[in-house]
RNA sequence: GCCCCCAUCGUCUAGUGGCCAAGGAUGCCAGGUUCUCAGCCUGGAGACAGGGGUUCAAAUCCCCUUGGGGGUACCA
């Protein structure tokens, strides 16, 4: 079962994808899937000076990385240039169009504007009124034989059957020029659907030129691409209900222009990230192993001696813990190194104290006759320890924790001891109490 | 300047004339769970940009103002 439905999503390749064109790319996707019809993939390279191949191929693997698959393509604008001519002079044949040239010598092929109204009817925002005869003949053709943006994109859209345009709402007052092209060829005229732009946090134009966030930036700090397709949905689109975490055949399912709003969004890391936390914890634990140590070998971290059953015990200890991959390296930096970096603040609040020194050498001695290093074993004798000595269960902790990690903050501390193993965990307690603790004279270690 | 688009909690949004003294999510605040933090649970503060209309009734329709965005290229 398939409909006439085609879409494109026609980026340029002067940059990397960025997050508002991975969107309007979702947004077609979408629109393609729900409909059962075809999603092409166009790369409009027709500015020399600025089109790269490498910023087509992050285009690419950001598309794929998303799962965004394309059925048709992708075609090159820059390979298609003697239809483009052909089209232009045929423009020129019929009076529709005329040679120019500027003050600079450059001869090129102009559109003639007529004078008149046109509406557009967008799916998005209803009519749309223009006053042609405020646009002035453009160039269509350029002198170094391209053709410029709102003519290349006329001609493929036709040529290629495409069905429904939706773009970016920038793109607004470009219609009512590709509309009088369409006129002018007798095309069919497809229908235009302009979502809203997507605004960086400040509430300015988020876009590749402005250095902005791309799709790759986002992969490469741990993002899942699911949660990423997830929150950019949702920025232009709701379900029609209060659901915020939704798979994508639901999406493919529920999408419709009707539900698309006009209201541009600003783009929020905070909750993206709440997003991506949501994602990592519906994610299963075998899966999210074999992820965590690709990113983490991609970061430079030595994996050659962890074993698997080691990861996937340090995956479930901080499963609902970390927000992004990125996020879990450093929080579980210290386990990978024994170069560890305290932090000087946790320091001076529990090691810095009086008495610290010798309720540590107390945990190092317990801790020492500890055989079985699991964290029920640990917790037993580290219990009994805070009853012996009679403090309360904290005073022994935060030292510890400290010790351990180097940083006041952590799993639980008899987990990350077990998982840590025996020896580095004594290790790092001698190491404390000689060189970090206060110690008074008597108790030297 | 001219043309076009947009306007609900800080942010993303639900809402298409009565069901809205405006719902959800995130973030924030408080409490609970607890070895810290996170997570989880419970509660709280938080918005219809302003002004005119239309109507028995407006967040919802119209107009103006203001604010934001886009375009005005031999960029896309």
């Amino acid at each position: 079962m398939s409909s006439n439905v085609k879409v494109r999503f026609a980026p340029s390749p002067t940059g990397y994808l960025h997050i508002g064109g991975a969107r309007t790319a979702l947004f077609n996707w979408l629109f393609a899937r729900h409909n059962k019809g075809v999603f092409l993939l166009r790369i409009e390279d027709t500015d020399q000076q600025r089109s790269t191949e490498e910023a087509t191929q992050a285009i690419l693997d950001s598309m794929k990385w998303l799962g965004l698959d394309w059925d048709e393509g992708p075609y090159f604008q820059s390979q298609r240039l003697s239809i483009y001519k052909q089209y232009a002079e045929k423009l020129v044949e019929q009076g529709k169009a005329f040679y120019d040239t500027d003050a600079e010598g450059r001869k090129a092929i102009r559109f003639k504007m007529l004078d008149g109204v046109t509406e557009i009817n967008d799916l998005i925002h209803g009519t749309i009124t223009f006053d042609t005869s405020l646009i002035e003949d453009f160039v269509i053709l350029k002198a170094d034989g391209f053709p410029t943006y709102n003519f290349a994109c006329v001609v493929d859209d036709a040529e290629m059957g495409i069905t429904h345009i939706i773009r970016g709402d920038d793109h607004i007052s470009n219609t009512p020029k590709q509309i009088a092209l369409y006129k002018a060829f007798g095309f069919k005229m497809p229908e235009f659907a302009h979502i809203p732009m997507i605004l960086g946090e400040d509430g300015s134009r988020l876009s590749k030129r402005h250095g902005a966030t791309s799709v790759t930036d986002y992969r490469d700090k741990g993002y899942l691409p699911h949660a990423l397709v997830n929150f950019l949905a949702l920025l232009g689109w709701s379900p029609g209900n209060d659901q915020e975490i939704i798979s994508i055949s639901e999406m493919i399912e529920k999408f419709t222009l009707k539900r698309a709003n006009k209201t541009s969004a600003q783009f929020n890391n905070i909750k993206l990230d709440w997003m991506n936390g949501q994602y990592i914890k519906n994610t299963p634990v075998e899966q999210l192993t074999a992820e965590v140590k690709r990113f983490f070998e991609k970061s430079g971290i030595d994996m050659t001696k962890i074993t698997a059953g080691w990861l996937t015990n340090l995956v479930i200890l901080y499963h609902e813990r970390f927000k992004t991959f990125l996020d879990l390296q450093n929080q579980t930096r210290f386990f990978f190194t024994d170069a560890i970096e305290y932090d000087q603040a946790a320091v001076s609040k529990f090691l810095k104290k009086e008495g610290a020194g010798e309720l540590l050498k107390e945990v190092y001695a317990a801790v020492s006759q500890v055989d079985n290093f699991d964290k029920k074993t640990l917790e037993d004798s580290l219990r009994a320890l805070t009853e012996k000595l009679g403090v309360g269960f904290s005073k022994l902790a935060q030292p510890m924790r400290v010790a351990i990690t180097g940083k006041s903050v952590s799993a639980g501390i008899f987990e990350t001891m077990e998982l840590l193993g025996k020896e580095k965990t004594i290790n790092r307690l001698s190491h404390t109490i000689k060189n970090l603790c206060e110690t008074s004279e008597a108790v030297k270690f």
